[in-house]
DNA sequence: CTGTTAGCGCCTTCAC
DNA sequence: GTGAAGGCGCTAACAG
């Protein structure tokens, strides 16, 4: 029963609760079975071909036949087995038809944090196509670990996934993947490993827009603050904060960068910190949804007044944003349509291997633009600068 | 690509954006592949365990003794095997292995609106145990439509899902895979249709606790925001938005309760049409976090202060609630925790079935508590009562 | 047009 | 301790 109590004091989701067994009787060993024990466990062996042939009097690979469609069958006769099959209710096993025909319509997600709704909303794109085309989301939440990550890579290639869409961490994954020949589309990260496609948001370029917008406005002390700053959309839109300074010629403060770590729990002491010992800061960038909340928590805890006192920018659009008083200025980026893009080129590039076709062309890599949505937490600094 | 677009303006997530193609190459009828024509996707068959046997210089019975540690096999001989299965990159055939011992590790989980943070919680809950314990998660949403539900189902039964867990709707896609032998755990929802495990929240209690806060601040008009009154947990909702008006002898108005609808498009006119009408209203008991959020635009467009003209409740809490100005007064419910309980129940339904226990006890049927969070939304009302 | 045969990759008796 | 044989449920050749 050992909890880790996921989360920090950033994001306190998962609220606790008592539970209240109604009923139970799970009791391990209770012997004496009390009134049915009649039915054993029916449960095995669902309706088969084998049963679907013999109760409409033909044999296997007619039915087979009769109801994938492929190949001749009387058109009588596959009305019978049809109805046969409707009756006893036949499912046919995905599993061995898999077997036999080297391609199930299992596709993998691999995610980062599916309680942050970022990778839910991605999700449910991914989701959203898959679906419509028949194909199943086996869903894997790495948490971030690296490990965790390359089991469920190895999970997929286990059940013969199709293809597999994931915002790789650190590429070992892709590689995987990729040599094994399963399909790969990275989404919102590229891991720069293994030849595949990729959709992912232009970070770059979003932050410099949110930088340039910010310093346009007056501000010359921008902190920026992020859970990392290597392998990921960090750097790009840590880099994109650098260009705009430098556009602007404004000079960069190194101490500025707040790097709280992923899986930061204490993150909002270190933006406190951060604050205390540079006052002059007027305005800040925080690269994802969860650093702004800790930044929206502590400008609030501080009593300092948004924009008047400090401005705020997220990397990152949510529904909060635009709850609160003021609005917080944020770019916003088309998760969900990322999610579904990055499953189109899965099927593309599925479809196009089922044909064979040679070599299929090289990596798709889109990228897609985020919009900056100017809301009442940006404004000029109060006086012209500060000392 | 005709597209629904789902989604109306009560929760404007998904935010539009274009794409920029970097590099694109998946020409259909290109014709004259370029330069490496050389391997012709290389991806078929990945090694079996007929490779391994043969690298180690055993039999396949052997190696696979060997590599799942099932019956004898000679220390050196067990290394040997491990050793080639390592060095050809070996991963056993999950598909096989189900379709040979009729047990998979694919668990479904089929929920409503996966957009919906509230429903990401819930998966992430089932994620979370079933990825410690080793099964797969296959993630569908039915968006609130009954066939969809039913596809779903069917598509597990066919997948030979062990379990799955389920949001139901409307009870068929319960009763489907209960006939089939598939166990069954119904999370949030109850069909109470096929016997099956399940874990809800206390809907009836929480909205009980809700409204007769509301009440003992000496609200007399409160109104009930939702989106159904009948088959979920709308009605229980309903049920003890009532009790509570009944207990606290303050009479019912049913013109009071709004019902917009589920995928209600446009629930903000309906919500501004009700405060037209009744504008001695002093109170809004927001079903969920969608009625809530439109509740709150639409107090806000009109100006209305919170809790000072209108007090405000939403149940289930979400994160945007504290960090409004006044913060939402909420009824939190353990989602994480609900959804790693229903996980939890179904592994358990699962061992037993495995361990053939006869029977196996009458269905577990859980009730987790919520939690009443006051913050300042609610207040007594401005004078004592209006005309 | 239909039935018979074989085999996907694995595990599991059963002899040796 | 190890190998050979059979079969899970299905489909893709073949004959008929």
């Amino acid at each position: 029963m050992a909890e880790r109590g996921a989360g920090g004091n950033t994001s306190g989701r998962g609220t606790p609760g008592r539970r209240t067994p109604d009923r139970n009787t799970s009791g391990q060993g209770n012997g004496a079975g009390a009134t049915g024990r009649a039915r054993v466990a029916a449960v095995r062996s669902r309706p088969t071909l084998h049963e679907v042939a013999k109760e409409a009097g033909t044999s296997r690979s007619t039915a087979s036949r009769a109801l994938s469609g492929q190949g001749y069958v009387a058109a009588e006769i596959r009305e019978r087995v049809r109805a046969a099959a409707e009756r006893i209710g036949y499912v046919p096993d995905t599993m061995a038809r898999t077997l036999k025909g080297h391609s199930s319509r299992l596709v993998g997600l691999l995610v980062s944090d599916l309680r942050n709704q970022f990778y839910a909303e991605l999700a449910a794109g991914v989701e959203q196509v898959l679906g419509t085309d028949g194909y199943q989301m086996v869903l894997v939440d790495d948490h971030g670990e690296p490990e965790r990550e390359v089991a469920g890579a190895t999970a997929f290639v286990a059940m013969r996934a199709v293809g597999v869409i994931l915002t790789p961490a650190r590429g070992a994954a892709t590689k995987l993947l990729a040599d094994r020949g399963v399909s790969v589309v990275e989404a919102d990260r590229r891991s720069g490993r293994g030849r595949c496609d990729s959709v992912v948001i232009d970070n770059e370029g979003g932050a410099r827009e949110v930088t340039r917008h910010l310093l346009e406005l007056g501000h010359k002390r921008v902190a920026l603050l992020t859970d990392e700053t290597v392998w990921a959309t960090g750097a790009d839109r840590l880099r994109g904060y650098r260009a705009a300074h430098r556009a602007a010629g404004v000079p960069l403060d190194r101490r500025l960068v707040l790097d709280v770590g992923f899986k930061a729990a204490g993150a909002q002491p270190r933006v406190a910190e951060l604050l205390d010992r540079h006052p002059d800061i007027t305005a800040l960038f925080a690269v994802n949804n969860l650093m702004a909340e800790t930044a929206w928590m502590e400008l609030r805890r501080r009593g300092l007044s948004v924009p008047g006192d400090v401005s705020l920018v997220s990397f990152d659009d949510m529904p909060w944003m635009r709850m609160v008083e003021p609005g917080v200025t944020a770019v916003a980026q088309p998760t969900y349509e990322m999610g579904r893009r990055a499953a189109q080129l899965l099927l593309r590039r599925i479809a196009s291997r089922d044909v064979d076709t040679p070599v299929a062309g090289r990596p798709v890599r889109e990228t897609m633009q985020p919009a900056l949505i100017r809301r009442g937490s940006t404004a000029a600094p109060s006086g012209s600068a500060a000392g």
